[in-house]
DNA sequence: CAAAAATAATAGTATTACTATTATTTTTGC
DNA sequence: GCAAAAATAATAGTAATACTATTATTTTTG
């Protein structure tokens, strides 16, 4: 799966970026740093000035790829539900069993990131905090609908409807297919979150993992 | 439970604040118009200096009462989530049934707020809406850690608590009570966010809500 | 090797998120 | 009713942000 990838260009929806980062060295070394730079200091004091710094690059040279901070995190997060969902199809393609491939797409899109797979610049463990951290910045703003038109939340919105998929292939008649996938997409970023910051509102823990959660819940919800 | 609220003051943590806003015209009108224009421009927009202009008043007297925008948010959705609670309190209060009380909790929690019930200077509609598109960035800072240790975030964890021991009390077997409570305190709000800006991904629209989805879901998920 | 493209350097702007100081107005306690 | 205290308003100032524009330099390529 890993090697598979590292041969394959994830497809971002264009028009997030000015210049297609993938295309130079530069670009590389914006997304490799802005990864971890988001991650050390938060995305609220990120800036293009301390990236450029961190890279050796001037501010001005990566305003020529994202015209904003927001564009750059809409790419990043873009990006990561890409590999998801490339994770989600090579892992349940094949399976001849719909409920053994409903609970691997549920373990694909809810388990924390840990293997260091960065045979490329892109370091997926930081970026799956990245996305704990901050993929609601990304849609949590007054533009949402004029950029929802553009297509830029169309990987994640894709995401979400395999998942729905998954689960009326397994249950034809349960009623909220939809609600229940990105549920259980956006709600296990939140079980990760609370584990690390606020425990004592989730059973989530070292032991127990967002995934058994999630896995328990929709058994129950459809009956398996 | 209205006009009994109107004679109660909800208690949010102190040193929120640096001057109690309740304790003054000012400070009333503060929190008023800013509910109002977070509302119109969305808190990234927002600025105390656009708050100072709406009421008629400085920016330097808003800083008295509160020592950033992050702080007034934090005022805000605390104060929201204590007006929930005590509606959870007194609705479920003396139903002899704990499945139908438990069922009266999540409805008090995951439905949106319609009727305005402003009989004091805090509109509870606009409240709603704001927590919906905002609530998030209270907690995803950089700082949630520190904060959360002085208490800011009490007045949330109080409230799942709450939840959690309602479905503990329902059926004490089972495994995720305070997962399940976060789920659909957070799950609720994301639904109704998804509602009004990405509705290919829910199933929630004007017929069904959250609280119809996350009702028939703990049913399920408790055997009821 | 010249032209084109990419990058870097520099400067500049309006706004933000404040702090500090002083002036004015309002409240209150005797 | 008045003086003192408290609250508010006005003004000014700062460092940083989130950019844009221009020009200079370096690298790529045909």
């Amino acid at each position: 799966m890993i090697n598979l990838l590292s041969n394959l260009k994830l497809q971002v929806p264009d028009k997030i970026y000015i210049k297609d980062p993938e295309s130079s060295d530069l670009g590389k070394r914006i997304i490799e740093h802005s990864i971890l730079l988001i991650e050390e200091i938060g995305f609220d004091s990120f800036t293009f000035k301390k990236l450029g710094a961190k890279i050796g690059s001037n501010e001005s040279s990566i305003y020529r790829y994202f015209e904003s901070k927001h564009k750059l995190l809409l790419y990043l997060t873009s990006w990561y539900w890409a590999w998801i969902e490339y994770q989600l199809v090579f892992a349940t393609h094949n399976m001849p069993n719909k409920e053994e491939q409903l609970f691997k797409a549920i373990e694909v899109v809810t388990m924390a990131i840990k293997e260091d797979v960065t045979f490329t610049h892109i370091n997926e463990v930081v970026l799956n905090k990245i996305v704990v951290n901050e993929y609601s910045k990304s849609y949590l703003t007054k533009e949402v609908d004029i950029e929802n038109k553009q297509g830029y939340f169309m990987v994640y919105k894709n995401l979400v409807k395999r998942l729905s998929d998954f689960i009326s292939g397994v249950d034809k008649s349960y009623e909220f297919p939809s609600s229940l996938a990105s549920t259980i997409v956006e709600g296990s970023l939140h079980q990760h979150y609370l584990k690390s910051h606020f425990s004592s509102i989730t059973d989530c823990n070292q032991k127990t993992t967002p995934t058994d959660f999630f896995i328990n819940l929709t058994k129950k919800v459809l009956n398996l």
